[in-house]
DNA sequence: GCCGTTTTCGGCCCGACTGTTTTCAGTCG
C-alpha cells in the first residue's frame, strides 16, 4: 500500500474516532500522522521494514503498529472493524460546509440520520430545527451546504486526478503489446479541476481486450460501468470516473489529440481541416466527401505525431495547456505563439514553509532539497503570528529563524536562502508586523487566511490596504478554494490586480497542490498589465518543492513566457529585483 | 495517541466567526 492511501486510512480512522466522541488528541494523533505520512521523504516500505518508522516525530507505537500492517499486509483489522460500526455515508455529511463531526454525531444519534440525502429531506421537512443546538439559521445553511455540495460533486481538483491517474497509467503503460499510454483529456490539459480521466492506449487490436481487463480490475476501480473491445469505462474509489480508449498505433495522433480537446478546440481545428478540403476526427485526415472508411491505406495525411496534424494545418504545435479557444489557434497560424514557461527554467521559488511554522522539513532540508533541484536559491516564507493555527513566527522567532538562514547560507556555497514571510493581511487590512519588522526580510508575501465570509467589497478594500505597505513584495493566493464556492469573485480580483500593477508588486502564482491555483484568464490579465509572477509551490514538504509544476501549468495557461516569471531569474537577477546586496 | 521528562502523566495550536445560547460549542483555517 502507498504512502498516499496509508495517509487516507489514517486520516478516516481520525474522521471516524471524531465523530465517535473520542479524545480530541487522540484524533489529532490520526490526523497528524496522516500529514506525517504524506510528507515523509522516501520509500515508506522502507521505512517500515527497517523499523525506522517508529523514529519519525509523531509516529508512536501505536501508529507504528498500524502503519506497518497497513504497508505489509494491504489491510488493516482496527480499521475495517471501526468503518463497519458506522453506516456508510456519513463521510458525505461530512463534505457539507458548516457539518463536522460534532453535528454528525447529534444527527445520527437524534434524528437517526446516515446520509446526505436523508439530511436533506430533514431540512426541507423542517425537522432538524427542532433539535437541540441546532436552529433555524444551521438548517438553511446546512441546506445551502448540500446545493454547494452536488454543484461540486463531480468536480474533482487536478493533483487528486492526476494521482490516480498516474497509480493506472503506470500499471497500464507496462502491460505486454502496449506501445504508447498517455493521459489526455481536461487533466492533460492541465485544468485546475476535472470531471474525469481519460487515458489512452496505443496497442494491436489483439492485445486490446487484455489491456481493457487489466484495467478494469485494477485495485482501485470501485466499479464497472461498462467494458466493450475498444473502451472501458469505470468509477475510480475516489469516485471519478475514467475511462481508457485503446486504438491503433497508427491512429494514436489523432486520437490524443482529439481526446485531448477541449472541445472548442477541436471545432477550431476541424475548421481549418474542411478549409483544406480534409476531415479530420478521431482515427485520421480523410480526404472531404471521399466517404472512406477508416483504417483506409489511403490517408489524405499520415501522421506520426500531434506535431505532424498541426503541421498539417499549417499550425504551429500547440501545447494542451493551450488548447482552450482561448485565441491560440490564430497565434498558431501566425506563428506568434508565445514561448511558455518550462518546469527546468525555474531557479528557485519564494514561498516554503518550514517547521518554524506548518513546514514537514527544517531549513537546512529544504535548502538541500532545492539545490538538488538544479535551483541556484530558496525563498522560505513561513506563516506570521496570527496564523496560530499553523505555528506562526512572532518577531522573536522571526530572528531566530533568520539567523539560523544566516548561518546556513555561510555553509552554502553559490546557493542562497532569501528571507521572506507570508504575512497575515489581518481584517482592516493591517499587516501582522510593523514595518520595521518587515524589513528584515529580502521580500514580503501578503495573504489572506480569515475572515473569509466577509464581503468582496471589503475584502477587495482590505488586500488594497496591504498592497500599499512598501515593505509587501508580493500577493499570497488571492483566491484558493474561494474561487469555487464564490461565482463573481474574479472580478473584484481585477481590481486587485490593477492595484498592485501600479504599485510594482508581484503576484504569486500559488501552486498547493490542495488548492485551485490563480485562474488564469488572471494570469492573462495581469501580463496584459505588464506583471511580475512568481510561481511558488507553498511547500510544507520537501518533495513538496516539485508541485511548483503545479503553477507552471497554470503559467502555461496564462501564456506566461519566461520573462513573465520571476522565478526563471538567476540567483544575481533576484537579487538585484529585490534590491538585494 | 504522542511527546518529553521534574520517568509516569500532563499537555497537546489558537483565534475568529457563527449560531445558539444568556455563556458557550462547533467549525474553520
Amino acid at each position: 500500500m502507498d504512502k498516499a492511501r496509508v495517509a487516507d486510512v489514517l486520516d478516516e480512522i481520525g474522521t471516524l474516532l471524531d465523530i465517535q466522541g473520542e479524545n480530541v488528541f487522540k484524533c489529532r494523533a490520526y490526523h497528524n500522522a496522516a500529514r506525517i505520512v504524506t510528507g515523509l521523504g522516501g520509500d515508506l516500505a522502507a521505512l517500515v521494514s527497517s523499523g525506522d518508522i517508529r523514529n519519525v516525530k509523531g509516529i508512536g507505537e501505536a501508529l507504528a503498529e498500524k502503519i506497518t500492517e497497513l504497508v505489509t499486509t494491504g489491510k488493516l483489522a482496527y480499521y475495517d472493524e471501526l468503518k463497519a460500526s458506522f453506516p456508510p455515508g456519513v463521510f458525505e455529511m461530512m463534505k457539507i460546509q458548516g457539518v463536522g463531526p460534532k453535528k454528525v454525531r447529534l444527527l445520527m444519534e437524534k434524528l437517526s440520520i446516515t446520509t446526505v440525502a436523508q439530511l436533506e429531506l430533514a431540512c426541507r421537512e423542517d425537522r432538524l430545527a427542532a433539535v437541540e443546538g441546532f436552529g433555524k439559521k444551521t438548517q438553511e445553511n446546512i441546506l445551502a451546504g448540500i446545493e454547494l455540495l452536488k454543484k461540486h460533486s463531480s468536480q474533482f481538483l487536478y493533483s487528486v486526478a492526476e494521482r490516480a491517474a498516474l497509480t493506472i497509467l503506470g500499471r497500464i503503460a507496462a502491460l505486454p503489446g502496449v506501445i504508447r499510454a498517455e493521459i489526455a483529456g481536461s487533466l492533460r490539459r492541465k485544468k485546475e479541476v476535472v470531471g474525469d480521466i481519460d487515458i489512452l492506449v496505443a496497442a494491436k487490436k489483439t492485445h486490446a481486450k487484455k489491456i481493457l481487463s487489466a484495467f478494469a480490475s485494477h485495485e482501485s476501480v470501485q466499479r464497472v460501468l461498462g467494458e466493450g473491445e475498444t473502451k472501458a469505462s469505470v468509477v475510480l474509489d475516489i469516485g471519478i470516473n475514467c475511462d481508457l480508449r485503446v486504438v491503433d498505433p497508427s491512429e494514436f495522433p489523432f486520437a490524443l489529440n482529439y481526446f485531448t480537446g477541449s472541445k472548442d478546440h477541436n471545432v477550431r481545428i476541424r475548421s481549418l481541416a474542411r478549409a483544406a478540403d480534409l476531415s479530420l476526427n478521431e482515427y485520421g485526415f480523410s480526404p472531404l466527401g471521399s466517404g472512406e472508411k477508416r483504417g483506409s491505406s489511403k490517408r489524405a495525411v499520415a501522421c506520426a505525431s500531434e506535431e505532424d496534424i498541426y503541421a498539417a494545418l499549417g499550425l504551429s504545435y500547440v501545447p494542451p495547456e493551450l488548447r482552450e479557444d482561448a485565441g491560440e489557434v490564430d497565434a498558431a497560424l501566425a506563428r506568434t505563439l508565445p514561448v511558455l514557461v518550462e518546469e527546468r527554467d525555474i531557479r528557485g521559488t519564494f514561498h516554503c514553509h518550514t517547521t518554524y511554522s506548518d513546514g514537514a522539513n527544517t531549513v537546512t532540508e529544504m535548502a538541500e532539497a532545492a539545490r538538488a533541484l538544479g535551483w541556484e536559491y530558496l525563498g522560505l516564507a513561513d506563516h506570521s503570528k496570527a496564523a496560530a493555527y499553523a505555528n506562526g513566527l512572532d518577531e522573536t522567532r522571526v530572528r531566530k529563524q533568520q539567523k539560523e538562514i544566516d548561518s546556513v547560507n555561510q555553509k552554502l556555497a553559490g546557493f542562497r536562502i532569501l528571507k521572506g514571510i507570508e504575512v497575515d493581511i489581518l481584517a482592516n487590512g493591517d499587516l501582522d508586523f510593523s514595518d520595521a519588522t518587515l524589513a528584515t526580510f529580502d521580500y514580503v508575501v501578503a495573504s489572506v487566511h480569515s475572515g473569509f465570509k466577509m464581503s468582496e467589497a471589503d475584502m477587495t478594500k482590505r488586500i488594497l490596504k496591504a498592497l500599499r505597505n512598501k515593505y509587501v513584495t508580493m500577493i499570497g493566493h488571492l483566491t484558493g478554494r474561494l474561487l469555487l464556492i464564490r461565482e463573481g469573485y474574479a472580478l473584484r480580483q481585477h481590481e486587485i490586480i490593477d492595484a498592485a500593477a501600479d504599485s510594482g508588486k508581484i503576484i504569486e502564482i500559488n501552486a498547493h497542490p490542495q488548492r485551485l491555483d490563480l485562474d488564469w484568464r488572471l494570469c492573462r490579465y495581469a501580463k496584459e498589465k505588464g506583471m511580475k509572477f512568481a510561481i511558488n509551490p507553498d511547500a510544507h514538504v520537501t518533495d513538496g518543492l516539485l508541485d511548483v509544476r503545479y503553477g507552471v501549468g497554470t503559467a502555461r495557461k496564462g501564456w506566461l513566457e519566461k520573462k513573465d516569471i520571476l522565478n526563471t531569474s538567476t540567483l544575481r537577477e533576484v537579487e538585484t529585483y529585490l534590491s538585494l546586496t
